[in-house]
DNA sequence: AATATTTGTTAGATATATCTAACTTTATAA
DNA sequence: TTATAAAGTTAGATATATCTAACAAATATT
């Protein structure tokens, strides 16, 4: 039994995944970039770009950026909006913390059956977004971004409410369970200290909470 | 990111489970046997016998039948385990039908994370038995094997109730559904046609229903 | 018992995905 | 503007999992 693997390889999916993921502004990527970010090395990513490349999925020439075709971005996110479905899957539908749901996702986001997909997204009544506050691309491919401001671009006496995380990391997401800080929270900036940045701020039972430059850096928020 | 795998590859892990499930009463298995199972050429499942007997999984000798060693039947039964509680989680949780969800468990069965098998676990109150009557290993390798009969093996007059499936195909299942027969069902046999051991039994609302024998023979049912 | 068939193994090829070492191109700093 | 560093490519090696062709052993048939 050849086990069903759809168009492109699982090593494919994830290499797609992450020119999506990495893509800025401009919607392209270094070889160096995404050979750090998928802890390979560099000829392999040449290689493997050279390959989807080929299969029109990656505009690919010597020493130029690389950049996804549109195929390649529906691919992409195609496998993003499984991801992310899973990641809201497990939350509100199996108990999991926010915190526990990554890595678990990223192997469910290779399962090949349309049908499993659909059904998680009917269960969940069709979200938007995941439980990181990432939007969940739709099944063409397209992306609602919200408007959000980093915490840490705020000034002291406004009131923000917290819409979503950047850094999905278990550690990063447990430090945020500790401090009760979770999506939707109502947030009111009461200080900035300017040496370094640090903010106090104040949310619900919290009358004083202090946070570092480094996490108010990672907290997208929405300004009402 | 090197895809997290545990201590079988993908490959490994089908054939264990192969292994397993071909496994008789004498618990062995011949090259060819697995070979035609997995659609996989026996050269190459000669030297997979190797490899996973260099890793104490298989005890293989050449031309000697197959069987796995004590720990090879651990993590085989552990594999069978996440694809019956897959299994029944879709039917349960997800509204699958009996007969969409083998194809999809083919895959989850190989997701490496304990926690996510045991919430599954947890929330369908740890079934025994799979959507198709297989009984769920538990986690120590163990299965509780019932004690069925073929419905073949009945005689007219006998009184039974359907416990299990032999064959999980979709297009089984499917003539099963068209029949409304399912498990838990109580059937009585009203004859057998000696010349094709084609039998006429009665459940429910169908008061006369005919059977193949090559039907019969992949219903287990239990005579109570 | 001899022959034919089936089953299983060996040897060698192919595809995928990775690596290291060596080299080239592009970008940065003196 | 040359020298140095960083980024990217090429070439060749390795590991896994598969295949086909040829041969060998075990089993079945005459
Ligand atoms: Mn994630
Ligand atoms: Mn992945
Ligand atoms: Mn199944
Ligand atoms: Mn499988």
């Amino acid at each position: 039994m050849t086990t069903f693997r759809g168009v492109n390889s699982l090593a494919e999916e994830n290499y797609l995944k992450a020119l999506f993921n990495l893509a800025g502004e401009s919607g392209v990527v270094n070889v160096n970039e995404l050979s750090r970010h998928l802890n390979i090395k560099m000829p392999t990513v040449t290689s493997m770009m050279k390959k989807l490349s080929a299969k029109n999925l990656v505009h690919y020439e010597s020493y130029k950026p690389l950049k996804l075709t549109e195929e390649g971005e529906k691919r992409a996110a195609a496998i993003i909006r499984k991801h992310r479905l899973t990641e809201m899957f497990l939350v509100e539908k199996m108990g999991f913390g926010w915190e526990q749901v990554h890595d678990i996702a990223e192997q469910i986001e290779h399962i090949q059956s349309p049908l499993f997909f659909e059904k998680m997204d009917e269960l969940l009544g069709f979200p938007k977004f995941d439980p990181h506050g990432s939007p969940i691309p739709d099944k063409d491919g397209k992306i609602n971004w919200k408007e959000f401001h980093k915490l840490s671009d705020c000034k002291p006496g406004e009131e923000v409410i917290l819409g979503a995380v950047i850094n999905n990391s278990s550690e990063f997401l447990q430090f945020l369970n500790s401090r009760d800080l979770r999506l939707g929270l109502s947030i009111s900036i009461l200080s900035v200290e300017s040496f370094d940045k640090t903010m106090v701020v104040h949310y619900e039972n919290h009358p004083a909470e202090t946070l570092s430059h480094t996490v108010c850096e990672r907290l997208l928020v929405d300004k009402q």
